[in-house]
RNA sequence: GUCCCCUUCGUCUAGAGGCCUAGGACGCCGCCCUCUCACGGCGGUAACAGGGGUUCGAAUCCCCUAGGGGACGCCA
């Protein structure tokens, strides 16, 4: 938690974590060097305001700012924009930053938090305002609302007037804190090569000119954001489309100050399914609830990139390819619509190949979490043998642990309503005949296997189905109706244990 | 209201004038595999928003219309 750091560490960590040849203008330099910024490196940036969690939305713009420093070999640096201190909360900078951590989204050096950089920014301010290409503004918050709405009535573009623009000072009333506002040129019209929306233009007469220090002294959103991203070196701004009319305020601000202007890429925010702003309802959930649901911050990295990008007919794509692939000038403009869909189907490939005794360990920490004791060495191993027959059957970690329950339970069972169903007294009857045989069977899976589907062909003519006797064996064994394949559940479970379990069952049945 | 942006199967996308009778993935449907459920394999359904141009030729370029999104704070 440091809003700046001295030149000596600032220089010696600014070489190590851009690897630039020449010495590399970034955050961890001090201020006002990088005029003669001679690196080509691009370093980027993740700006969130921790009034809330980290949004999926948030998330995306997150790995795309990762992905353009990481494929470039710049810095990925991060920034808490919490100077509306009312909203802003410590829960939601841990939830941002556990948010990061979890998805995979490592960033370089500290985090800046924005709050501690007023005094930076009131200085800026201050230069602005001595050169002349800033003023102090007496209006009042009702005059503004009247100025919006006359303008908007007018079919003008609502906004501040600049009554105070060229106004003297000493015609202030009394009584009313000033802001000081930026002088923006009032004609022409400014064009943005944006890195993703390509070449915008906008009037000037669009832009007012905005409040860069407030009547109380504190710095707006406009003004830290340029200072920040300036002092910290940032080269390329990603974010959400929803700032792009601010890119042109902002380098406003940047040219007034004659410092170098980074070049911007405004993404396309995530849309909900039925295409409208993603809400709350449509998924619009904090990271750590996808996380909860069971996703893999694998599986989650590869959605959220093919979201509004895509290289060919590449749908896995693994975090190397990402870097080698991804150029944020791919980004399409059109917002995409979320779908767990086919987060779903991506989830599923990534349980699949992910490491047996990695998942063991995830499912042993989301057991615990909902209150389950931690797993014995029995079941550890059981599940660890169990896994490559588990995962094809599952699409998230919560129903990977659901199935899981077949080599966690102990003995008693209980028996689900359909397994039940599947003992007949004729089921039961056959198991009762299959029983000696599994005492005298070799018990690995095929060994096991052969030993019944023989007793199934014997029992009677015609030859009795496998299924006949497997799926109420099944049921016996498991208490459920589905399940891995019977006879490598048997394998894994044990001789001792499944014959016990047939016992059990046989008896329940009978009565 | 003013300005900006967007529009290829239901969804995510490939496509940068001829390779497009528009490809892939997810979903859905069917078949195969099979001790259940999955996985897997094979096949199928399904799109260039509409209208005008430009061109020998347009999903690709231009214009208009319609629809959608975003921005217009002493919020960030």
């Amino acid at each position: 938690m440091q809003s700046s750091q001295g030149p000596d560490e600032g220089q010696r960590r600014g070489q190590r974590a851009a690897g630039c040849a020449r010495p590399c203008p970034s955050r961890y330099r001090p201020l006002f060097e990088s005029s003669n910024r001679r690196c080509r490196r691009r370093h980027t940036r993740f700006a969130p305001s921790p009034t809330g969690f980290l949004h999926i939305g948030g998330a995306r713009t997150a790995l795309f700012n990762w992905l353009a420093a990481r494929s470039q070999g710049g810095a990925f640096l991060l920034r808490i924009e919490d100077t509306d201190r009312a909203r802003s909360t410590p829960e939601a900078i841990d939830a941002i930053l556990d948010g990061l951590g979890w998805l995979g989204l490592d960033w370089d050096g500290e985090a800046i938090f924005q709050s501690q950089r007023a005094d930076r920014h009131r200085e800026v301010a201050e230069s602005l305002l001595a050169a002349g290409k800033a003023y102090r503004c007496y209006a009042t918050p009702d005059e503004l609302r009247e100025m919006r709405e006359t303008a908007k009535a007018e079919g003008r573009p609502p906004g501040y007037d600049g009554r105070w623009r060229d106004r003297d000072p000493s015609e202030a009333p009394d009584g009313v804190a000033p802001t000081i506002r930026f002088k923006a040129p009032r004609e022409g019209e400014q064009v943005i090569e944006d890195l993703v929306q390509g070449s915008v233009t906008v009037a000037n007469r669009q832009l007012d000119d905005m409040v860069i220090l407030r009547g109380d002294g504190s710095p707006t959103y406009m003004l830290s954001v340029v200072v920040d991203d300036h002092d910290m070196g940032v080269t390329q701004v990603i974010r959400g489309d929803d700032h792009l009319t601010n890119a042109f305020r902002q380098r406003q601000l940047f040219e007034a100050m004659d410092w170098p202007v980074p070049s911007f890429g405004h993404i396309p925010l995530i849309h909900g399914p039925d295409g409208a702003k993603l809400s709350k309802r449509h998924g619009a959930l904090g990271i750590e609830a996808y996380r909860d649901m069971g996703y893999l911050p694998a599986a989650l990295r590869n959605y959220l990139l093919r979201l509004g990008w895509g290289h060919g007919d590449d749908e896995i794509i693994s975090d190397a390819q990402a870097r080698d692939w991804f150029k944020i000038g791919d980004v399409g403009k059109n917002p995409a619509r979320f779908d767990f869909a086919k987060l779903d189907s991506l989830n599923a490939h990534y349980l699949r190949s992910d490491e047996p005794a990695d998942l063991v360990a995830r499912l042993e920490e989301r057991h615990c979490a909902a209150g389950g004791a931690a797993f014995t060495e029995d079941q550890r191993d059981r599940l660890l043998a169990g896994m490559p027959g588990l995962t094809p059957r599952a699409k998230r970690l919560d129903d990977l642990l659901t199935s899981a329950a077949v080599y966690l339970n102990e003995p008693p069972l209980t028996y689900s309503a359909d397994a039940l169903k599947l003992l007949t007294p004729e089921a039961i009857a056959l198991l009762s005949g299959l029983e000696p045989l599994l005492h005298a069977s070799g018990w690995d899976r095929e060994e096991l296997e052969s030993s019944v589907r023989s007793f199934a062909e014997e029992i009677s003519d015609p030859p009795l189905k496998l299924g006949k006797v497997a799926q109420p064996l099944r049921a016996a064994i498991t208490g459920s109706k589905v399940s891995p394949p019977i006879f490598e559940v048997m394998e894994i479970l044990g001789r001792e244990s499944c014959l016990s379990r047939l016992q059990d069952a046989l008896t329940i049945a009978g009565k």
